[in-house]
DNA sequence: TATCCGAACCCTGGAGATCG
DNA sequence: CGATCTCCAGGGTTCGGATA
C-alpha cells in the first residue's frame, strides 16, 4: 500500500462540509491556495474530482457525496485518538485488569483497602496479584506485569519507581516463646536461639548477622525459606526465631499465634516502592492505579509511612 | 559504529496574478 | 468573488563525508 497523507482526511472532511475551498481553508487556518492544492492532491489520491465548479460555487460529485458521512466519522475518530491521553480516561467506565507482583504480606496488608477504594471509583477494574519468586524485570518489560511492589533492584535501571512506604525488620516468635518471658530482648538472648531466615538467594547471613558481629555475637541460622509466609508458618509451630519485614505480618490474620518484637540490633530500613516500566509511565489508567496505591499505602501504614 | 554537520532536494504554504 | 495557477521562501528530510 502506498503512503497516504492522513492530513488529507481532515481537509476532505472540511471541504465536503463547507463546499468551498476558501471557507475550508479559513476554518483549517490555511490559505486558499494551499487548500486548493490540497484538493488537487485529494483528486489524485481518490481518482475523482470530488468537488466540481457549478457557476461560482463547488458542488460534490456523487462519489464525494457517498464518502461524506464516512469521512466525517473517520476524521472525528482521528481527532479523538490524537487528543491528549489524560482527557480520555474515564475511571468510572475503565474495564481493565492490573497485574501486580507483590509478597503475601503486602497483599494481606494493602489488598482489602486497595480493592475497596478501587470499587468506589472504578467498579470494572480488577486486580490480579501474583507471587514474587524473584525480582526478574523481564515480565515488566514484556508487559506481563503492570506493577511490582518491593525493594528497588539494580538490574533494570530503566524502570520507574515511586516510594510507597518505609518498612523495617522485626523479630517474630511463637506466642509463649521463652525469649519473651522476660522483659527486654537483649542481643545476647536473641542470638542464643536458633533462627529461620527468609532468602530467595538461599543466603544464611544478612544485615542482622553483621550487626551482631559488631557486638561479638553470632546467631545460629538452622533454616532458610524462600518467602515470609513460610517463615511465619515455621515460627508459629517451632521455637525458631524469625526475621521478617513488619508489613509481612499483614492485617493480623497472618500473625495469629505469633508475637513480634523490636530487634536488639540496628538494621537498615526497607524502602518499599512501586516499580513499573517506562512504557506505562504516561498511561492515565496506570497513573491512576499508582496514585491510588500510594494513597492506600499512606493510610495502611500510618506509622511506617514517610 | 555512532554521531554530527552541511549540502541537496522535496514539500508545504503564502503572495500575487489570472481565469471563469 | 472565488478557484486555481506560478513563483518563491522556509522548514524538513535524506544522504554522504568527517570525526570521535
Amino acid at each position: 500500500m502506498h503512503n497516504v497523507d492522513l492530513n488529507l482526511l481532515s481537509s476532505l472532511d472540511m471541504l465536503l462540509t463547507e463546499r468551498s475551498v476558501t471557507h475550508a481553508a479559513r476554518r483549517l487556518g490555511l490559505s486558499p491556495s494551499a487548500m486548493s492544492r490540497t484538493l488537487a492532491r485529494l483528486r489524485v489520491a481518490t481518482g475523482d474530482q470530488l468537488l466540481v465548479q457549478a457557476g461560482r460555487t463547488l458542488v460534490p460529485t456523487p462519489y464525494a457525496e457517498q464518502l461524506a458521512e464516512q469521512v466525517h466519522e473517520l476524521a472525528r475518530h482521528a481527532r479523538a485518538v490524537l487528543q491528549p491521553m489524560g482527557n480520555a480516561l474515564n475511571i468510572a467506565t475503565l474495564d481493565r485488569t492490573f497485574t501486580i507482583r507483590a509478597n503475601d504480606g503486602f497483599v494481606d496488608l494493602v489488598g482489602p483497602a486497595l480493592i475497596a477504594t478501587i470499587a468506589q471509583t472504578a467498579p470494572l477494574v480488577r486486580l490480579c496479584f501474583v507471587p514474587k519468586p524473584d525480582k526478574d524485570a523481564q515480565p515488566l518489560r514484556e508487559g506481563m506485569l503492570d506493577l511490582e511492589v518491593g525493594v528497588i533492584g539494580s538490574n533494570a535501571p530503566e524502570l520507574k519507581t515511586r516510594l510507597l512506604f518505609q518498612d523495617r525488620f522485626v523479630g517474630i516468635c511463637r506466642t509463649g516463646h521463652p525469649l519473651l518471658n522476660k522483659p527486654g530482648v537483649t542481643a545476647e538472648r536473641y542470638a542464643s536461639y536458633p533462627h529461620v531466615v527468609v532468602s530467595r538467594k538461599r543466603r544464611f547471613f544478612g544485615p542482622v548477622d553483621d550487626a551482631l558481629a559488631q557486638q561479638g555475637l553470632r546467631r545460629t541460622v538452622v533454616m532458610v525459606v524462600p518467602g515470609c509466609a513460610n517463615a511465619l508458618q515455621i515460627v508459629r509451630h517451632s521455637d525458631l526465631i524469625g526475621l521478617v519485614p513488619l508489613s509481612s505480618l499483614g492485617n493480623g490474620a497472618a500473625s495469629a499465634g505469633l508475637q513480634h518484637f523490636e530487634l536488639p540490633v540496628p538494621t537498615p530500613p526497607i524502602k518499599v516502592s512501586a516499580i513499573w516500566h517506562p512504557r506505562l509511565h504516561a498511561d492515565p489508567a496506570h497513573r491512576w492505579l499508582r496514585e491510588t496505591l500510594l494513597a492506600v499505602c499512606n493510610r495502611a501504614q500510618p506509622t511506617a509511612t514517610i
